[in-house]
DNA sequence: CTGAAAGCGCTTACAG
DNA sequence: CTGAAAGCGCTTACAG
C-alpha cells in the first residue's frame, strides 16, 4: 500500500545503516559529507518523515503539551487557546486538545490520564475554577505529579497559576461608575460559584465601600454569563432597585442585553443609566452605545501559560534568576467608551 | 524518580508475563479469573496506565485525529472546534490541534507532515478556502494520500468536503429583504477571495435578479469580516448609494456596525433601513434592534466532519449503503428579528 | 566515519 | 490458561 517509508527503507535505499540516517536527520556530526548528501537526497525523494511516535517513545520526550479546556462555544476560551497555539508553534511543541463536556465536569481524571498516556510533557488546565473543582485536581496531583499550570483561577501555594486580577477589575469598574456620577450602582454577576464571578463581585464591593456607598443585596443580581441572563437580571433590577443609575455587568454579553432592554424601554444610556461590562470583546466598540468595559488579554494569558510550562520542562530546578514566578497575575484595564460617559 | 509504572513493572509485581497483563488491560479471553483479579488489583494500586504511544506504534493505530484551523481569535472556528471535540470525545478519539499563523498561510505542508508523523489517522482541514489555497493542498495529497476532509469550502471531485450552502444563504437574504419591501438593497461582503464571501455575494445577486432588481457595483462594498470594516463599508454606501433601504452584511459583526452607525446618525432601523447579517451569533437577539440573520450551525459542521472522518477510517471501501456522501452541504436558515421587520 | 546491539512500552502470533 | 520471541520505528551508547 501507500505506506510511508521508515528509517529502514531509507537506510536500505542508501546502502547504510539506520544509525547513519538517524545522524543525518538529527544533524549530528560524524557523517561524511558525501554520505550525508546522498542520504538527504533520498530522504527528499522518498518524502521520508521520521515518526514522532517512535521518537517520543525512545527519547522519553514528546514535545507535546496537553491542553484542557471547557466551554469553547462561549467566547473567551478561544482567545486563550489562540495564544497557546501561537506560542506552542513558535517553540516547536505540538498540542493535544481535550475539551471537557461541560464546565462542571466532575471527573477530569480520565482526560488527564489520557493526556499522560500520550506522554504530554505538561498540561495546561484552562477550564474555569468552579467551587472546589480545581482543588480536587490539585490534591490528586501534588508536586511530584505531572507538570501542570492552572489558568484563570485562584493562586495556590506550590502550584503554578496564571490569572487575571478580577478583583482589581471589579474595583476599577465600581470606581469608574462612581467617578462618572453614579450613586446607585448595581452588579449583574456571572455564573454562580465561579472564582472569576466571586472576585469581580468582591472587587466591585470593595470599590463601593472605598467611596462610601452602601452595598445591599438589592444591588446584586446573579446572571450566568449569557446575554439572556443579563436581560432577566436587568428586569429584576428595574423592579427591585429602580433608582439604579449605574450597572457593572460581569461580562460584555450581559452588558449588551442591558443596552438592549434600556433601548427598548427608552432608558437613555449613558444619560440616565451608565453601563459597563467585562472582557472587551472585539465588537464592544460597535455596541449602541459603544461599551465601557474592563479589558482582559486572554491571548496573553495563553501565551504566558506555554512559556511557563516550557520553563518547567526545561529547568525543573528553577535555577534561573529571571524565571517566571509560580503565581502570575495579569492586570486588567479600564476601557472607557460612550456607555458611561456623561455627554 | 516518580516514573509512571510500565507493563513490565506490573508484570513483575504480579509474577506473570507482560502478555498476560496485556490480555487483561485489553479485555481479552484466556486469563483465569483469579489471575485477572489479582492483576486488576495491582493495576489499580499502582495507577498503571498503558502508554498510548507504545500502543499506537505497535498497532499502527493512534486513535488520534489531526485538526488544522486558522483564526481562532475570530468567532466561528471555535464553534466548529467545539463540535469536533464533542464528537471525537464521544467516539474515543484524541485530537492533535494545529493553528495556522494566519488565514493565508501558504505552506501548510509542514503542519500536515507534523500531524502525520504523529500518526494521526485522518486530518480535518478547517482553515478557510481562500483563492487557490485549498487547491494546492488537494493537489499535493491526492486520493492515495492521508485521509482528509475539508471544511467550509467548495466541493471537489473525489475529495471529502463539508460546507454550508452560502449561495443559498445569500439568496435567502436578498429575497427576505425584498419581501420586507426593500427595493434598494446593498451588500457588505466578507474578506476578499474567500470562497464563503464569493458564494454569499453570488447568492445575493441571484436573489436580486430573481425578483427583477438591478445589481450595480454601487450596491456592493467589500468588508473584511471585522466590525470596523463594516462601519467603513456602510459609510461608503451612504455616500455612493444613499437610496439604500436594505443591507445584507456578510456576517453579524459587520451588521452590528451598520446598526451602530445608523443609530448614531438617527437612521431608523428597520423603518428607514433594514439590516441583516450572517452567522446568527449568540448575541444577535440582543443587538439594538435584534438582528435578522442567516443561521449556520458550525457546531454541527464540526460534528459531521468527525463522523465522516471516522467512517473513512473504518471502511475505506465505502461498502456501507448509508455511508455519508463525499460532499456534504448543510442548509443555512433565515432567522427573522426586528432589524428587518416593518413595524 | 560507520555499524551491531540493545531498548523505549507495548501487542501479536505461536507454542506449550 | 500462560509465556518466549519478534517487532512497531526510532535513538543511544559502544566498538571498530
Amino acid at each position: 500500500m501507500n505506506n510511508t517509508p521508515t528509517i529502514k527503507d531509507v537506510a536500505r535505499l542508501c546502502g547504510v545503516s539506520t544509525q547513519t540516517i538517524s545522524r543525518v536527520i538529527n544533524q549530528k556530526p560524524d557523517v561524511s559529507p558525501a554520505t550525508r548528501e546522498r542520504i538527504l537526497k533520498i530522504i527528499k525523494e522518498t518524502g521520508y518523515q521520521p515518526s514522532a511516535l517512535a521518537r517520543s517513545l525512545i527519547q522519553q520526550r514528546s514535545f507535546t503539551l496537553g491542553v484542557i479546556i471547557a466551554g469553547l462555544k462561549y467566547e473567551g476560551i478561544a482567545k486563550v487557546l489562540n495564544g497557546i497555539t501561537e506560542e506552542a508553534n513558535k517553540e516547536g511543541y505540538s498540542l493535544m486538545l481535550e475539551e471537557l463536556p461541560n464546565f462542571n465536569a466532575i471527573d477530569v481524571q480520565p482526560v488527564i490520564r489520557s493526556l499522560l498516556s500520550h506522554q504530554v510533557e505538561a498540561i495546561i488546565y484552562a477550564a474555569p475554577e468552579i467551587g472546589d473543582n480545581w482543588r480536587n485536581v490539585r490534591l490528586q496531583y501534588p508536586m511530584s505529579g505531572p507538570r501542570m499550570v492552572f489558568l484563570k483561577g485562584s493562586p495556590y501555594p506550590g502550584i503554578s497559576t496564571i490569572s487575571v486580577d478580577n478583583h482589581l477589575g471589579g474595583f476599577l469598574a465600581a470606581l469608574h461608575l462612581y467617578e462618572q456620577g453614579c450613586r446607585n450602582i448595581a452588579h449583574i454577576s456571572g455564573e454562580a460559584d465561579w472564582w472569576e464571578t466571586e472576585e469581580r463581585l468582591k472587587g466591585w464591593k470593595a470599590g463601593l465601600e472605598k467611596v462610601g456607598l452602601p452595598v445591599t443585596s438589592r444591588q446584586i443580581v446573579a446572571g450566568n454569563w449569557s446575554a439572556s441572563s443579563g436581560e432577566k437580571a436587568f428586569l429584576t433590577l428595574l423592579e427591585n432597585y429602580p433608582e439604579v443609575d449605574g450597572i457593572f455587568a460581569g461580562n460584555d454579553q450581559m452588558a449588551l442585553s442591558v443596552l438592549h432592554v434600556a433601548n427598548e424601554r427608552g432608558i437613555k444610556v449613558p444619560e440616565q443609566l451608565k453601563v459597563m461590562g467585562f472582557d472587551n470583546l472585539a465588537e464592544t466598540p460597535y455596541y449602541s452605545p459603544s461599551l465601557t468595559t474592563i479589558r482582559q488579554d486572554l491571548r496573553v494569558l495563553g501565551i504566558m501559560s506555554v512559556k511557563k510550562v516550557i520553563e518547567m520542562i526545561n529547568e525543573p530546578d528553577k535555577s534561573s534568576k529571571d524565571a517566571l514566578p509560580d503565581t502570575i497575575i495579569l492586570k486588567p484595564e479600564l476601557i472607557v467608551r460612550e456607555s458611561t460617559q456623561a455627554k
